[in-house]
RNA sequence: GGUACUAUGGCAGAGUGGUAAUGCAGCGGACUCGAAAUCCGCCGAACCCGUGUAGAGCGGGCGCCGGGGUUCGAAUCCCCGUAGUACCUCCA
């Protein structure tokens, strides 16, 4: 949520903001004509409830001295009638303003590359394993043999898409041994790379209530891409990020703890709405995944250190994997709804070679915090927004189909990253193995 | 899931229709070389509106878990939720 203040007080500015996040100029001309009307109904019904405060209150004097008041009691029939259907009038209101305000994305930070979509995002850097699988050069031309993640998942044995359809539907699997133990140690090997880094490891709810759902900015927009749970005003989390950022909603967390950093894993849930034909094939896009998810509490000057941190801190976990990437800076046009700035980090994918996002990282500074009234208490005692951050550390089914493909050797095994092997009882390939 | 009870400021805790006691904590001051104790004063709400020196100050509204209702007036009465506790039921 934007601040309303700043909205009326720079309004040009900000509507220029809003075009670079692809809003129209317009809705911000409406937002704040209604925000206009309410304050005027406001004003209107508070000069009426002063007036009736102090009636009542001689009324209260005359039944206790025994004297009459119908009289007064009569006039404020009328005025009570009124107020109630101001009243009315400014609840209406107050919703359009909520609804209106509620649809707005956050402003971009002033970094942030200016422009309409993917085409204006920005490299930052890129990084390659000095030793890549068996071979030298991780982005050298990728031999003809190697094959795209899901056949080998396939002919391994350890990825069965089939029946995962035939159970669930299109876009859901099972992992099956060895495979099962990949994700396993994955995500096992990220928690502990977290917890290192001064992250608390989180066990969260995976359904949630609509309010969490508004906090963190997927509802009331995003509706349509939510596993609701039928007949509940509960939703399976398309992200941990909502559990973790949720956690202190309407709390004031005690200045002297800040940064807060919060780690989870867990499955994550998308309907992929408008995603049709799109990655049909392989762990790429799915409706059930596994990601690790990192959250952080951040006071406002801190949160772009944080957030460089917290991008590192998914690089890291490619890096120890020896997996290649690059990390991009995302245009206005290119962020999510509720981030003021975004990196993505991509993996190196060898059989399409092109990079795929592994991880996101972004800060919504204090839009998500007054969506859910997170804050601390500054030096001088007055409250303040906490900023706050999410970050992938990593979409773990991502993390498996890139080490499918990078790691794959010529006879058609899988080499298992050297940090992943004490995680797997020191097995050091997959192959193929029957199972039933 | 059922029944009963409960929900008031940072904490504790009064208030059963007349507009939120009190204690602790916190802040300021007096006393003191300083501190403690004591005394005096202030202070309670993620809020909203107006004014404005523009998150100051002042005025108003709101405010007793949330939402409705009754009433001139609701913490108080009624209804619907939510959460907690106890017992029951059911379980992993």
């Amino acid at each position: 949520m934007l601040d309303i203040k700043y909205l009326r007080k720079s309004t040009q500015e900000a509507k220029q903001r809003l075009v670079d996040r692809g809003v129209a100029p317009e809705k911000l001309d409406e937002l704040l004509a209604v925000d206009q009307q309410r304050r005027d109904t406001i004003q209107k019904v508070e000069s009426l409830k002063s007036q009736r405060n102090d009636v009542t209150e001689k009324i209260a004097f005359a039944k206790r001295h025994k004297e009459d008041a119908s009289e007064a009691i009569a006039q404020m029939q009328e005025v009570g009638a009124e107020i109630k259907t101001l009243d009315a009038q400014q609840a209406q209101l107050d919703e359009q303003v909520q609804s209106l305000a509620a649809h707005l994305p956050n402003l971009a930070h002033e970094d942030v590359p200016v422009g309409p979509d993917e085409a204006a995002n920005v490299e930052q850097r890129k990084w390659e394993p000095a030793v890549y699988g068996h071979r030298p050069q991780a982005l050298a031309p990728t031999p003809e043999w190697v094959k795209a993640h899901y056949d080998i998942g396939e002919r391994l044995g350890i990825l069965d898409f089939e029946r995962g359809a035939k159970v669930s539907g299109a876009r859901f699997l099972y992992y099956v041994g060895d495979g099962a133990r990949l994700e396993r140690a994955v995500y096992n090997f990220m928690l502990d790379e977290h917890r290192k880094e001064g992250y608390t490891e989180m066990i969260t709810p995976i359904v949630v209530n609509d309010s969490a759902m508004f906090g963190t900015g997927q509802y009331p927009k995003f509706q349509e891409d939510a596993y609701r749970v039928a007949g509940l005003d509960q939703t399976y989390i398309p992200t941990a990020e909502v559990p973790l950022t949720n956690y202190y909603s309407g709390e004031t967390l005690p200045a002297e703890d800040l940064p807060i950093k919060f780690t989870a894993l867990s499955p994550s849930f998308r309907k992929e709405a408008g995603a049709a034909g799109k990655d049909t094939r392989g762990l790429i896009r799915l409706h059930q995944f596994n990601k690790v998810e990192m959250v952080k509490f951040t006071k406002p000057e801190q949160s772009y250190d944080e957030l460089e941190k917290m991008t590192a801190n998914a690089e890291n976990i490619l890096q120890k994997l020896g997996l290649p990437y690059h990390v991009i800076a995302l245009s206005t046009g290119d962020m999510g709804f509720s981030a003021a700035k975004t990196y993505d980090v991509e993996v190196w994918m060898p059989q399409q070679q092109v990079y795929r996002e592994i991880s996101s990282v972004s800060n919504t500074e204090d839009f998500q915090a007054r969506r859910m009234h997170i804050t601390y208490r500054d030096e001088q005692g007055k409250l303040q927004l906490v900023h706050t951050l999410n970050g992938s550390g990593l979409a773990v089914g991502r993390t498996i189909a890139a080490i499918l493909e990078n790691y794959q050797n010529e006879d058609g095994t899988v080499t298992i990253p050297e940090v992943l092997q004490p995680y797997m009882g020191g097995q050091e390939y997959l192959q193929a193995t029957r199972h039933i």
